[in-house]
DNA sequence: TGAACATTTGAACAAACATTCAAATGATAG
DNA sequence: CTATCATTTGAATGTTTGTTCAAATGTTCA
């Protein structure tokens, strides 16, 4: 690949040397990935979605959010193995919670971004 | 489906009530969806990335995140129709940018979440 | 201990999608 | 106009993964 010339070459090399010096290893990005895909699910984000108006265990968040159970088990151990959310037992039951507000935030402002877009 | 009765159950009948106020039309929750899946795939986090450096033509992100050209440029066309990413045609070139700060806060977000995990 | 309840796990199938190569379009300069 | 460069598009394929059903595990209480 050699260089090309376009009107803003300048500031593209400028933005490519930047961006060269503050690449991600393999593993981090996958990891930042693997939280963005755990959120891209319709059947998961209606979790989470649920789970910010307060904890709740798997039998209610199924009431809530549709589906079956074991579905929504499934889905609840993807989202705990990536750290989005988190669990507590409390005899028979489990009770889920988001983990942390970096997940809140990063729905907030996907919200925003959708509401932003509407106007 | 009927109640059962857990020890926090009136604290998750509450928040099972809230949830379900505050519940998104299955457009919105699939829109969020895809903003999310987008952002899901490393050689399109990648991409993000390279942009939140500034802005670049396609040939310079190819550069920086590998791939083919034709690659690139597939997965740009889904950023843009998915509003994760802005375009300006300079003469032959296509800039790149990233198209809001909503956006550029959930990548933030996401590497704050996993820098905590770290801790 | 055993019965009932809440949750988890495993296996299997169908749907979604990233990647690649080849060909097409858009744009400029000679 | 046509040759060349930059980008886009289309079609095909191999992988990934959400969902479902059935069975297993964990927990309480009588």
């Amino acid at each position: 690949m050699t260089n090309i010339n376009c009107e803003h070459e300048k500031e593209h090399l400028l933005s490519m040397g930047k961006a060269q010096e503050n690449v991600l290893t393999e593993y981090d990005l996958g990891k930042i990935c693997k939280i963005f895909h755990v959120l891209a699910e319709p059947s998961r984000l209606k979790i989470v979605l649920a789970l910010m108006n307060g904890d709740m265990c798997v039998y209610h968040l199924t009431e809530v959010c549709g589906g079956t159970v074991s579905g929504v088990s499934h889905q609840l151990r993807i989202m705990r193995d990536n750290g989005i959310v988190g669990t507590r037992r409390f005899g028979k039951n489990v009770e889920y919670s988001i983990a942390d507000n970096h997940v809140r935030e990063m729905v907030i402002m996907a919200l925003e971004h959708l509401r932003c877009e509407k106007e």
